[in-house]
DNA sequence: GCTTTAATTCCGGAAAAGAGATTTTTCATT
DNA sequence: AATGAAAAATCTCTTTTCCGGAATTAAAGC
């Protein structure tokens, strides 16, 4: 039993899925399976029923997550007790509104109980005006979404950014499209019936995406809004689909079982210059590491 | 980090030798000084002092070994959640007086906390009689002192009937011979200015080893003593030296730090039969194996 | 019923772990 | 000091394990 089984363990039961768990650990999915397996074979106990293509954790699973989420803890917390230099100072953080509603949390709750001699800085914005950001020195590092290949060959000069910088795979998004109740199921953009696209800011990638999956087969105009609240609200209003990530959905406790459409997996990069690396930032990055897969599903509980 | 590294870290820091941890862990001590690096390398921390060939646990040596014990603790607690048929009835375990000393205390009271439906059977004796009722099935496993190789071979029965069981060093002592106070150090039994060597009943592995080495150079009578406290005391009147591993010694504070004569070290092993193996049995063999090299040092905090 | 998607199985290459031999350092003894 | 024994570190070689990709199987959606 070490503790990379335990991480994927938690990736596969907080995904309900070992491909999108694969993704989240940067494994492939044969292996997953395979150090599932061996977990289960180790505890002589079985973790996961497999109904179908779902994950589901069985009596013993449940008993055992709560140990796996008490042990990375620990692990972390040992990690962070030996540290030489105890990290102080100040880190500029940059984040996507999405990830700040739905991953951090917990993450920079644990951060700042660990630390509090370091002042975050926590800066909301676009993924490219984040990813310019770092690569300006104004943050020293940030949250953005990857955008898929074939956006990003479209945007040379955001990849040569990207390419740039240190990068990292720390969470897999489900992006949806969010419609409004009533509204039947859709195969495509050209089955919205909708007046618009309700997202956030131009240079936010999600709303890209979006909005390449919607000019393919129908014309619609995107209506701006602040926050993934409005967007909801507006979305409930009937005349707009929202744009948003899963995990975000799943925070908002929406009293209806909404209708939602899936843009495919997108990936939240954590990016910071190559050369700088001081100790406050080492802190962070491996609490983000160390919470990650866990912050969603505790806030459901 | 994985918790085998863990167990490794735990051994050398209650031995303070990568030879002995070596020995403990069942590994080869090259092996054991990578790992060791490794870990070090990994929480980029310095956990030990190379100071000559002692390895003293630095400051951050200290405070990991904290979160150690604990991870272990918590990765047995784990593992024991999930078992799939919880233990129960009777499980008949012997053990030598040392063992039941030094090392049982800490996995006794985790196992019986954990499994308060075993009714544990403690029975103590020599390893003679000790793996011949194991045979027997009049217990169900126990804890016995290995015979060196040469000691092996002038008894064959004894060497025959350990071959017929499932066997695993659990343990390593250190046998010594403790000097009344005022002795002067001593090279062989020829220095020995003693009417006698105290020890427990002819059986014990311990006692037949002390004077297989007594009676190379010197002809010295044994007095048989009842227990380690009683063998103490009759080396406090002068005349006589005792046998017994150095864990064993280290539990009974004596006021004057006394001398002490290494014999080398002898493994402890635990036996079972090969065919059965009840689900008591499978977690007191968890506990033990997640204790270990835990307690005397535990103890002497 | 066919297509798509996801999990598993199988297999070859790569990486890491373990064992033994060798070297270096240290401690004890002369 | 010099010598010898013992222990840790280093090095090399072998074995094992791990990881990723291709093929296979099974389930869900149309």
């Amino acid at each position: 039993m070490d503790l990379s089984s335990i991480e994927i363990f938690l990736a596969v039961a907080s995904d309900r899925s070992v491909t999108k768990a694969a993704k989240a650990v940067g494994r492939v999915p044969s292996n997953v399976t395979t150090r599932i397996q061996q977990l289960e074979e180790d505890l002589g106990a079985c973790l996961f029923s497999r109904d179908g293509k779902k994950m589901t954790l069985t009596r013993e699973g449940e008993t055992f997550l709560a140990y796996a989420n008490r042990l990375m803890a620990l692990a972390l917390e040992a990690r962070q007790a030996v540290r030489p230099l105890a990290p102080s100072g100040t880190l500029r953080v940059g984040t996507m509104e999405s990830t700040a509603a739905s991953r951090l949390p917990a993450a920079l709750t644990q951060f700042n109980q660990m630390w509090p001699d370091v002042s975050l800085h926590l800066t909301m914005g676009a993924s490219r005006d984040l990813a310019r950001n770092v690569l300006a020195d104004v943050l020293d590092c940030a949250l953005i979404a990857r955008p898929p290949k074939t956006m990003r060959e479209e945007d040379l000069d955001f990849d040569a950014e990207l390419e740039a910088l240190e990068m990292e795979t720390v969470f897999v998004e489900d992006l949806l499209i969010v419609l409004p109740s009533g509204h039947p199921a859709i195969k495509s953009a050209a089955d919205l019936r909708v007046g618009s696209l309700a997202a956030l800011e131009p240079g936010c990638t999600y709303r890209r995406i979006a909005e390449n999956w919607a000019r393919k087969t129908s014309a619609l105009s995107t209506s701006e809004l602040g926050s993934y609240h409005a967007i909801l609200a507006s979305v409930a209003t009937g005349n707009t689909a929202g744009v948003m990530p899963r995990s975000v959905l799943d925070l908002m406790h929406w009293p209806t079982a909404v209708q939602t459409h899936q843009l495919g997996p997108v990936e939240t990069l954590l990016v910071y210059r190559k050369d700088d690396c001081p100790s406050a930032f080492s802190a962070f990055h491996e609490v983000l590491g160390a919470t990650k897969g866990r912050d969603v599903r505790l806030a459901a509980n």
